[in-house]
DNA sequence: TTCAAACTACGACACGTTTCGTAGACGGTC
DNA sequence: GACCGTCTACGAAACGTGTCGTAGTTTGAA
C-alpha cells in the first residue's frame, strides 16, 4: 500500500537535485539559472519540464502558493546516493560492496590523505561491529 | 583517429557481458539459455538483436566463420566496472571516490571479513604510494 | 486600460532501449 | 529432393528521456 517510489532519478534530474541540495528550496528561474551558470545550454521551457516529470514521480515538492512555484527536493542526497550504489553494486558486482571500493580506490584520481583516513576509521567502526 | 568507444553497456547488455565474462565466447543459442536460466523471460530474437546492436557499438567480437555465430565480450570485466565506477563518481560525488567508498560501506549488506582485509590491504598500499 | 514581461501547461519530436514478429537462408534427415 | 528445425536479418512498436515551441495566464507598470 505503501507506493514506495524508485528513488533513481536520471542523469539531467539529478543535476536538478544537486541545486535543490546545495541552495535549498528554489523557483524554476533560480535552477534554471544555476543549471547555466554550471555550463547547461538547455532552455527555460526544459527545466520546467523537467521539473514537472519529477513532480509527477515524487523526486520534488511544490509549493504553489506564489505565481514562481517554488520547488524543494523530495529526496535526501544520501538516499539517492545510497540508491545509485546499491544498485550499481548489485547490478555488476554480483552484490558484493567491497569489489566495488576495490575498483573505486583503484581509480584516478587518487583519494586524499584525510579521505583515506576516514575510510580507515569507518572500516574499524564496522569491524568493531558484531551484527552480522 | 582512434574512434574509442563509450563502454558504457545498457542494462540489457550488462546481463549479457556477464555471460560472456563468465562462460567465454558463446553462441546466441548459448548466451540466450543462460540469459533463461538466470530467470529472463524475453525470447530468443530479442537477445540475437542485442548482439546485434552491442556488435555494432564495438561492446563484442563476433566470429562468422559457423553458421552459428560466436560472440566475445569485446571489453573486460574491470574495465566496465572502472567506467561505470567513475561516472557514477563524476555524476553524483562530485569526483571524490572516498566519498562514494563511505557509503558504499555504510549500505547493507556489510562487506565480509575477508574483503574488509583486502580493502585494508590496498588502503596501505595507497598511502605507501608516493605517485600523485 | 493596455501592454510587455514572466510564468505555467501542453503537445510534439528525436533519440535510445528493449521487445518481438516475420521473413528468408541454411543444413541435416528421410 | 523435400522437409523441418535452427539460424540471421530486419522492421516496427512501446516506452522513457530530453529537448523545445507555442499557447494561454498573470502581474505590474506606463
Amino acid at each position: 500500500m505503501d507506493s514506495r517510489q524508485d528513488l533513481r532519478p536520471t542523469e539531467a534530474e539529478i543535476e536538478i537535485l544537486k541545486v535543490l541540495w546545495e541552495q535549498g528550496p528554489a523557483t524554476v528561474r533560480d535552477i534554471h539559472d544555476a543549471l547555466v551558470a554550471r555550463g547547461h545550454r538547455t532552455g527555460y521551457t526544459t527545466s520546467l519540464k523537467l521539473l514537472q516529470v519529477m513532480h509527477g514521480k515524487g523526486l520534488v515538492l511544490r509549493d504553489e502558493s506564489q505565481r514562481a512555484h517554488r520547488f524543494a527536493a523530495a529526496v535526501s542526497r544520501g538516499a539517492t546516493e545510497r540508491a545509485f550504489v546499491g544498485d550499481l553494486i548489485h547490478k555488476l558486482f554480483d552484490g558484493s560492496a567491497a569489489r566495488l571500493v576495490l575498483q573505486a580506490l583503484g581509480g584516478e584520481p587518487p583519494a586524499s590523505t584525510g579521505e583515506l583516513a576516514e575510510i580507515r576509521r569507518l572500516l574499524a567502526a564496522i569491524e568493531k561491529e558484531p551484527r552480522a
